[in-house]
DNA sequence: GATGAATGAGCGTTCATTCAT
DNA sequence: TATGAATGAACGCTCATTCAT
């Protein structure tokens, strides 16, 4: 082994720490109610470490978003690089988005609802230029699909980059107003409407 | 003419030139970032004269908001108010909000852009109850609507509660995404693909 | 009438309206827990009038002082100028003081107690030269009047100014005790304790 | 040693640094014209330091007062604990006192004068129960040592409680005005006044 | 590399004072 | 003369960032 592998290692960890406790505490009381000395206790370290990690309270912010939304792409990543037919996808899709958010029910706060139309909190969000082209390229993905869908015949025709944003809208919202009223009920609970509201806006007939 | 008429109005007049300044700036650079001082200097007055007009910085904000959300709720209530058949109430409602939104756009990237996912900027935001209430009662008219023509046997059976969220959601993203990529572009553009896409999730066939 | 008589009075009486007004403020709450706007509005006018009476708010304190303290020492002149025996005239002074006191309970609390050490509350003093003098004034009349006495024979021979000095603080110190735990009571029921006291202190044998 | 022993003494030192600072200004100027800045800018510190070792300016001020009350009842205590008789402690009490505030005139200032009748400044007294406790105490070692010496019947007969009081009182008073009228000279000159004076009024004959 | 004390700019808020009406 | 809206300096306090150890 180098033994630039071991300092390598600890340095990960470090960083991992750090956004572990920031994702707690970002989620818990939001951005501007979260203070550097609040991360660095949450993890255990001293405030002066932080910044061997990270240039600024913000930069670790950005750096736990775009984790979070890698893990996210990647999730989204494997239903779409399958082979399957578009109607089929569609809905492994939503069920994929269920079963990630299941499990990142902090995330999807930041991700959708604490960051939604009127929710309560006093939050700030910070978004890179790269978290955006992420989204932006897990979005592609939906309008890729379709397109195929309607190639093949099975979707109407359809302006399918707005379809996407009215699909992930109508998505997220209905499952925003699940988290915040039923946060002990699962997301899966949501598949039988959110697909056959897909259904009746996509496919033909 | 009441005597208090000049007095009354003067002070009406301040309290809209710093919910203005407020508007403005908050949508610009965020809760957080906007201080009281850029808020006053935007307006034209001194610090302390802010605070004639409202208790706090948060206080500000929250009469804003729901100011704002009174107008748009008043907005659409002529609409659910009118005499017309569910299916015609349905694309009158889409079209009142673009209206709304048309003219109120910086309200609108309050209401919905800003403030919805992966927008850029460091932003709180802080909402009271009355204007939670003031948005629930505004959605609830929504369900009526949809109620109404279920039982017509317009509408297909569904979640009426779901869908009002689904749609509103729908609406809002392909609304959040025009108003940022084209800003110069009307909202009446997305009628079509609006009233289509909630033809196909809630008429029969 | 001479027409400047009834503007003087008027003066007068704003002067009066706001010297009550700081007056039982400043006792309530303190000087720096009274704003010149809970004067204004506790006597009833304007802000803005209370500077056509005073140059400031220190100034008003100041008014208001000198004036309690006028009354205090031409309360206690009477006693001091009327004809009696020395040690007559010191029983009449302690009466006296007990007397003033008793209707001037508010007063003694800032001229003596709130003031006094170890006294809870967060309050100002701002004590001019001339009430300085007057308060100096006041205590020669009681030097003068040990003096008589050492040069009648009644009294001991002393050091009169450190002992008037001693004798003030220890009436304060028993009085201002006794406004504070027993809000209720008379100051009179001191009287035989201070005399036996002073008695001791002073006389011969 | 231990090895937080430095640390420890560093922290100590900071707290000292500030305590003075604060003492100080606040007898400079009175409590509510002292701003922090003032005393970090007397401690050659920055501001945010003193909220290293303090919540508040109120806490900051608290602390030193309960500091100097806790100095000055154990330095009386060692004299009320000694064995003696009581007609001898009560001249080691004067002494003591005398001694204790020699030494520490700005904080006699601050116990007595500053806060004492008719003294000028503009400042605020804030006062806790635990200071408040501290002086309570105090003042009953006296209380209890004259109950002996009428016990014993060497004093006269009396309310001892008020008596403590009016002692008290008659020294503070006489203090204050030495301190004041000739801050260069000792306060030990004031021993045969006091001691004398206590004398007459508490001894038989 | 890790620490955490120190920094100081910046913020929300107050209020004595002014002055146009 | 009376008014009270407007002013803006000043304050207590926070916290992201730095740097000596």
């Amino acid at each position: 082994m180098k033994p630039s592998s071991r300092i390598e290692r600890d340095r990960e960890r470090r960083i991992t720490d750090f956004v572990r406790a920031g994702e707690e505490l970002f989620f818990e009381k939001g951005y501007h109610n979260t203070s550097i000395e609040d991360i660095a206790r949450r993890a255990d370290y001293a405030v002066g470490t932080v910044y061997r990690y990270f240039t600024s309270k913000e930069n670790l912010f950005e750096e736990m978003l775009f984790g979070k939304m890698t893990n996210y792409c990647e999730h989204m990543q494997r239903v779409f690089k399958a082979v399957a037919a578009p109607e089929e996808k569609l809905f492994q899709g939503v069920r994929a988005k269920l079963d990630f958010f299941e499990k990142e029910r902090r995330f999807f706060q930041l991700f959708v609802e604490e960051i939604a139309p009127m929710a309560a909190g006093a939050h700030a969000v910070i978004v890179s230029q790269r978290c955006l082209e992420l989204k932006e390229s897990c979005l592609q993905n939906w309008v890729k699909l379709l397109r195929q869908g309607v190639r093949s015949g099975k979707f109407r025709r359809m302006d399918c980059e707005k379809m996407v944003l009215a699909l992930e809208g109508a998505m997220h919202e209905v499952m925003r107003e699940h988290v915040l009223h039923h946060p002990r009920r699962s997301l899966a609970e949501l598949e039988p409407f959110l697909c056959d509201f897909i259904r009746s806006a996509v496919f033909i007939k």
